[in-house]
RNA sequence: GGCCCGGUAGUUCAGUUGGUUAGAACGCUAGCCUGUCACGCUAGAGGUCGUGAGUUCGAGCCUCAUCCGGGUCGCCA
């Protein structure tokens, strides 16, 4: 039977057991015990810290046997005496102190846990995950989802001082199957409907701009239904809100203050305003990617003109097909990557879609891919226009524009995560603007909403909606952070009529628009202010801001790449009587 | 769904060209130790080599299939 805690009442956290001369109670989990058999010591962990317990041949004979007892991970309950110790331990907080102990419960006894609680690990993710509680007890993770408390503290400040109305969105909605996919919940009152889960409160909080709520915030739980990465999880928290009788630069200056406010107040860095910001074609044909890490170079050059006629195949087919080329100019003595190493980038570059890579390194005598192609000059006229010197890698692809950029792009973030030229303590944040308000949907032959359906275009772009919709830009914008997208936000359509005319060129019928927003449509015709929003990753930050790898380690509770859950085994099979219920029947290889 | 990487004591790993009884460190168990702090010393227990099939006189190692985990592309209005 273990001790219980009659009598004692905890006093301090044991990072908090600093001062000499008190008599404290502290509760913990043993991190270690170290038996020298005449003395004994117990690192005891909490929240907080740690701190040792220390016995000897003055302490109670009793007390003295129940701490020889102790093992890993053991909760316990200890009153005693802050002392100094007679030999400190610089690393600790608590290292100038111990307590000597007079009263000690052993609350709850542990097996030997399947590995060991230590705040350095190599521990196989899939055992911590299978564990979570017990990996939870490291302080790696405390530390992380303590950060993130505070990061959510300090979004409620500063939105409930900027006038924000904290309003909760129903988890069980209406499913809306455009875009991602939703997760459904079966009705049992309505068989054989659904509620969807919501993927974000967006129609919610335009309703309630509608209904004059003017500045909504929530940190509000989103669901997708689709395949994970280190930075997706199915389920996620974003910031959402949204402003009344405001423009895109209003709700913009909002976020930069807050941004602002909370990598200050949490990690006392000083985020310089207003944050750059870059078109997205601009980011595209730069970085080749819509969300650019611009805290290092290699940026891409459009050299299909300085190319344009030297006799290379891949070259020439590639423009004659319409398509461009492109280079990186890879520095920081990339030239040394090795044959194998490049041939690696190249077996990347094509499983992104390229047909290859060319080469050229910069060294004494210039080693190229393509050299036998070439005419005098011609190599010097490339490697002038990408500004490369001795010591640089510059890696050429040619293809649809389309293609070489998303190449290059990706290859340019392997090299430079590669070569270490990224400084991990900068924060670049990066606002992409004039995001395409329609995408081409190649398998279906279609032009499709790139945002949503509600989504202001620019101004100028208007009288071109039907006829040029590859060039009508959005009222959107994304905030990017060190190459994350971390927000993505909006001016909404107001206008019916305007409405009416988004829905036509998305290629939706009367029938179609009603059945699946028709509610929204029509409460614009009640009249509505101006108005948009963003919604704000909170998971991302809290990652970015702890510099994890993974939203596993900024989240309580995480689901792994297939969407299960290794600690419940969730999803999981239900009884009969509880699908019955539900009006559902699972067929044979179910 | 495609591609890449991984799976050997509780944990992290090693394991030669396919060849005797699969090793180490940490952890665990027992004993010793009065100032440790990654405590130390002695001894011990602990293995379905992810699973299944195949090749072979013989498989941790080779082949195929499959399961699990990670990364990534597709996907993510």
């Amino acid at each position: 039977m273990a001790d219980n805690m009659n009598g004692l009442k905890r006093t301090h956290y044991c990072g908090d057991v600093t001062e000499i001369g008190q008599e404290v109670v502290v509760g913990g989990f043993v991190e270690r015990v170290r038996n020298k058999g005449g003395v004994i010591f117990i690192v005891l962990r909490d929240r907080t810290g740690v701190v040792q317990l220390a016995f000897s041949d003055k302490s109670d004979p009793a007390v003295f046997e129940k701490a020889a007892s102790c093992k890993s991970e053991y909760v316990l309950m200890a009153k005693g005496d802050v002392i100094e110790r007679e030999s400190k331990n610089e690393k600790l907080k608590t290292g100038h102190v111990e307590i000597f102990v007079t009263d000690l419960r052993i609350l709850s006894k542990a097996q030997t846990p399947p590995f060991e609680i230590t705040n350095e690990t190599k521990v196989n993710e899939e055992l911590r995950l299978k564990y979570r509680y017990l990996d939870l007890r490291r302080a790696p993770l405390q530390q992380n989802i303590i950060m993130r408390h505070n990061i959510a503290r300090v979004t409620r400040e500063y939105f409930y001082e900027n006038g924000f109305l904290e309003i909760e969105t129903p988890m069980m909605m209406k499913s809306t199957p455009e875009g991602a996919r939703d997760y459904l919940i079966p009705s049992r009152v309505h068989q054989g409907k659904f509620y969807a889960l919501p993927q974000s409160p967006q129609i919610y909080k335009q309703l309630l701009m509608i209904a004059g709520y003017d500045r909504y915030i929530q940190l509000a739980r989103c669901f997708r239904d689709e395949d994970l990465r280190a930075d997706r999880q199915p389920e996620f928290t974003q910031i959402d809100l949204e402003m009344s009788f405001v423009d895109a630069e209003d709700i913009q200056t909002c976020v930069e203050g807050f941004v602002q406010r909370v990598f200050k107040e949490i990690m006392n860095v000083d985020i310089p305003l207003p944050l750059p910001r870059i078109t997205f074609a601009d980011a595209m044909n730069r970085y080749g990617s819509d969300k650019p890490d611009t805290r290092f170079g290699f940026e891409i050059n459009d050299i299909t003109d300085t190319v344009k006629n030297i006799d290379f195949p891949v070259f020439k087919n590639a423009i004659e097909d319409g398509g461009t080329v492109r280079a990186i100019n890879v520095k920081n003595g990339a030239a040394t990557y090795t044959r194998k190493e490049i041939d690696k980038l190249i077996e990347h570059a094509k499983g992104i879609g390229a047909k290859g890579l060319a080469y050229i390194r910069c060294v004494e005598e210039p080693n190229c891919s393509f050299k036998k192609f070439l005419k005098i000059n011609e190599l010097e006229n490339i490697l002038a226009s990408v500004d490369a010197v001795c010591g640089d890698l510059v890696l050429i692809c040619a293809d649809k524009t389309k293609t070489v950029l998303s190449t290059l792009g990706a290859i340019r973030l392997i090299c430079g995560k590669r070569l270490g030229v990224i400084d991990e303590d900068k924060y670049n944040f990066l606002w992409i603007t004039e995001m395409p308000f329609f995408e081409f949907d190649e398998e279906n032959n279609t032009w499709v909403a790139a945002h949503h359906p509600f989504t202001m275009p620019m101004d100028e772009c208007l009288e071109y909606l039907d006829s040029d919709p590859a060039n009508v830009r959005a009222k959107a914008w994304d905030l990017v952070l060190n190459g994350t997208e971390l927000s993505s936000g909006s001016m909404r359509i107001t206008d019916y009529e305007l409405q009416q005319k988004m829905f036509e060129a998305l290629g939706m019928t009367d029938e179609e628009i009603q059945a699946k927003f028709g509610f929204l449509v029509d409460a614009y015709r009640y009249a509505s202010p101006p108005h948009g929003g963003m919604g704000i990753g909170l998971d991302r930050l809290a990652m970015i801001m702890c510099k994890a790898d993974s939203l596993r380690d900024v989240t309580a509770f995480p689901k792994v790449q297939n969407a299960s859950e290794l600690m419940s085994e969730c999803p999981s099979a239900v009884d009969k009587a509880s699908l019955d219920v539900l009006g559902i029947e699972l067929t044979e290889n179910q």
